[in-house]
DNA sequence: TTTAATAATCGTAATAATACGATATAGAAA
DNA sequence: TTTCTATATCGTATTATTACGATTATTAAA
């Protein structure tokens, strides 16, 4: 995943629909989904354990949380030998936003079909 | 986008972490929230013009149509020489409870780096 | 029927995403 | 310093996504 892939970047579409397919592609993968809720779960930063929590190699782990944190949604802090992550609060509910505002679009006219 | 990519069907990860990025590749392409969006705004099922108001070619925009109708976002209707498409409430609605308790999930006490 | 219009599908090239092992880096501990 | 531990980065193979032109299929209109 990329920020300025050719799409991206592109002024056929609008911010919001840019900002809207940048976060969903950081849930696209269930690895990056399940390394979001873990964060979640245990409330805390964790410094560590995420190689162990998802059955990845420690590289693509690496890999997954360093597109997250370029988006955003999780931040590290170096804790001696080891990073500690969590997530960014700032910038999820900004995220948050965005998406619910795209996923509460008004429905109630639109049963045409249905 | 397919549904039986190997990281989808894995164990590795939950039901819900599956589902998550299967909406979320939904969204993960401009165009898609773009027709999407345009789906909403026009609050009624459209026969056609989806190819004008984005400007990709007409083989690019039915391939994405095609992936929003297999997840089960939109349907389509044949309408005489053309296809009416609009949001399947149903389904979307679904996929927004999903969304929502992902998007949701508490962060009052994951302070401890920020 | 023939022709036109519309959308789906096919074939394919280009690009992006994913995964992993190997290696590099940085700090802690000995 | 040397060694250990944790993480990041590199290189690369595999697979997935995206786009487009060409073709096909279907229905409407002439």
């Amino acid at each position: 995943m990329r920020l300025n892939i050719f799409s991206m970047t592109e002024e056929k579409y609008t911010h919001t629909q840019k900002q809207v397919a940048l976060y969903a592609k950081a849930f696209a993968h269930p690895a990056r989904a399940a390394i979001l809720q873990y964060l979640f779960k245990i409330k805390t930063c964790i410094c560590g354990d995420i190689v162990d929590e998802i059955g990845l190699a420690q590289s693509t782990i690496s890999q997954h949380l360093k597109e997250l944190k370029n988006i955003g949604l999780i931040q590290g802090t170096i804790e001696g030998t080891s990073v500690c992550y969590c997530i960014n609060n700032e910038n999820w509910n900004k995220m948050k936003e965005v998406m619910n505002d795209f996923l509460h679009q008004d429905l109630s006219q639109n049963n045409c079909c249905q």
